[in-house]
DNA sequence: TAAAAATACTCCATAGGTATTTTAT
DNA sequence: ATAAAATACCTATGGAGTATTTTTA
C-alpha cells in the first residue's frame, strides 16, 4: 500500500469516477492511475469501485470504508507537511529581478 | 514522504534510538534505514532525532510531533489491512503435510 | 464514433543490498 | 576495542510515461 495509491483513489472518487479526469487533476497519466488502482485492489483483495465492464460506476461498500480511512490518512500526511512548513524558515517569494545577459 | 519512512522512524524511536537494532526488527539493513531517515528529514527540513556526532541521543520537539502523527497514520494503515483481511475469504493455515520426493 | 479503460512496452529513479570507512564510547 | 552510523557503490524493482488496443455508451 502506497500513499500515492490512496491519493489516487481519492482523486477518482472526487472526479465522478472518471480515471482520465482524475489523472489530469493529479498531473499524471491515465494508465498510471489505472495501474495503481488495480495494484491496490489486488493487494487488499477488495474492489474499491464497482464496474460495469471497464467503466467505474460506483463505490462498493468496502470501498466506502477504505476511502474514509484514506481521507483521514491523507489529512494527517498534510498535517505533517504543514507542520514542517511552519517550522522551516519562511522563504518569501523573491521580488522579480530584471537582468541582462551579454549577447 | 513514504509510509516506509514513517514505519522506520517509529521503529527507531521504539528501539532506544538505535538504528541498527531498528533495522533488525524491520528485517532490513542498517544503511537502508539510515538513508530513509536522512531523506525524510531532508524532505521535511526537520531533524526528527537529536544527534551527538553520529549517534542518536534523543527526539527533538518537532520530532515528537512528527512521531505522534506517524503513529496515528500507521495505525490507520493497519486498520485498512485488518479490514481487508476480514473482508477476504478466510484462508486458514493448512495442516502440515508430509510428503516424499523421488530420490 | 467518441471517450474511457486496459494493455504493451520502455525507461529511469530510487529503494535497498553489501562492503567499507568513520566516529563514538 | 567495539559498536553504531555514514558513505560508496551497485543492482533490481517498479512507478510512470507514450503509443496502442479494447470496450462501452
Amino acid at each position: 500500500m502506497k500513499l500515492q495509491q490512496l491519493r489516487f483513489i481519492l482523486a477518482i472518487a472526487e472526479s465522478d469516477l472518471n480515471i482520465t479526469q482524475a489523472s489530469e487533476k493529479l498531473y499524471t497519466s491515465q494508465p498510471g492511475v489505472s495501474k495503481q488502482l488495480r495494484l491496490l485492489e489486488d493487494e487488499l483483495g477488495i474492489k474499491i469501485f464497482a464496474r460495469n465492464g471497464k467503466n467505474l460506476v460506483g463505490v462498493t461498500e468496502e470501498g466506502k470504508t477504505i476511502l474514509e480511512k484514506a481521507q483521514s490518512i491523507m489529512a494527517q500526511i498534510n498535517e505533517i507537511k504543514e507542520f514542517s512548513n511552519e517550522m522551516n524558515p519562511e522563504r518569501r517569494p523573491l521580488p522579480i529581478q530584471s537582468f541582462s545577459v551579454a549577447a
